[in-house]
DNA sequence: AATCTAACCTAATCAAATA
DNA sequence: TATTTGATTAGGTTAGATT
């Protein structure tokens, strides 16, 4: 679909991700979803992610912004009447978290020395160390805000104050030997954005042509937000009787959604797409192949000498 | 300009892997 | 069992898109 909506073609780039911007098909399905169950676990999220075309760390991000949202409304409804609050609860068991990512000491070391550079890496940055370690972008975020909560260094003064509102000019990462757009980690695109035009850290930009973004994984070859390497089948861990009852694992894509739907009063034009064709996902993508043992520590070793971006 | 909200952050905590 | 560290949460801030 449209580049998730940014009606421009060429964006300012930040240091943050391209601000996605959800279409209301998108919006409706993933409240439908808010209202049976606020906590989906990772095996909802993934399946929201195949479905609705957006990355799975979206996803989360998009829970967790939903639910601040609906607390500090039902707050504000309960002090004044008591405006019906979330209600949205019936209680629910947990649903199973995403599986621990295990992470390698040569991948940690990569991390580690991108830590040291800077603790505070922007989404280019990330995205480039996803790529040389083969983990997912939104795991090398976690990692990133872990190991500032357990190694606390001199901080940044304010939030996102120094370094995402004044980058560097040029805080990309260059790994010396790799041909052009490969050093310069474009920004992703919000997933499936078709997107085409690539945003550089040095506000360049670069037309690489059009493909399912899919959360760093636009270069990134071992994974798509949630790689092969961890994927489990994981049953539709149980987001609500009614959503979990039944799901055909290769049924037709919205399945799951149509479910959903039909045990939320949701309005028909919310989701019109329930009758159209879901964008195809999963689409393995046209992935690169991981990094071999021989070129990753190759890419180690010029790590020593390499330029990382600074704080 | 004001508003809305995705993206990002910290701090606290849970929980899996391991010494 | 204690420790380490990845995953998740609440709740706050920043900034891009929309009104």
């Amino acid at each position: 679909m449209a580049p998730t909506s940014t009606s421009r073609s060429f964006l300012p780039c930040g240091s943050r991700r391209r601000r996605l911007v959800l279409k209301q098909t998108q919006q409706g399905a993933l409240q439908a979803l808010f209202q049976q169950n606020p906590y989906p676990g990772i095996a909802t999220r993934e399946r929201l992610a195949r479905e609705l075309d957006i990355p799975e760390s979206r996803i989360q991000v998009w829970f967790q912004n939903q639910r601040t949202r609906q607390l500090r409304q039902s707050r504000l409804g309960s002090a004044k009447s008591h405006r019906e609050g979330p209600s949205h609860g019936q209680e629910q068991p947990p649903e199973g978290r995403r599986k621990r990512t295990s992470i390698s000491p040569s991948q940690t070391s990569i991390l580690l020395q991108a830590f040291e550079k800077n603790r505070f890496p922007n989404i280019a940055t990330r995205e480039h160390l996803a790529r040389l370690t083969g983990l997912p972008e939104s795991r090398i975020q976690v990692w990133f805000q872990n190991r500032r909560a357990r190694h606390p260094g001199q901080r940044r003064s304010g939030p996102m104050k120094d370094l995402e509102a004044h980058p560097k000019p040029s805080p990309h990462v260059t790994v010396p030997g790799e041909p052009g757009p490969l050093a310069g980690v474009p920004e992703a695109g919000p997933s499936g954005s078709n997107c085409t035009a690539q945003c550089w850290s040095d506000g360049s930009q670069l037309v690489i042509g059009t493909g399912q973004a899919q959360d760093g994984a636009v270069l990134q070859p071992a994974h798509a937000e949630t790689p092969g390497w961890q994927q489990q089948a994981h049953p539709t861990a149980g987001l609500s009787a009614v959503l979990n009852s039944q799901h055909q694992p290769s049924a037709e894509a919205s399945s799951f959604l149509e479910e959903l739907f039909s045990a939320t009063d949701m309005e028909e034009d919310t989701h019109p797409f329930l009758s159209g064709r879901l964008p195809q996902e999963d689409a393995p993508g046209p992935l690169e192949a991981p990094l071999s043992e021989e070129e990753f520590q190759a890419l180690l070793a010029m790590l020593h000498d390499s330029t990382w971006p600074q704080d």
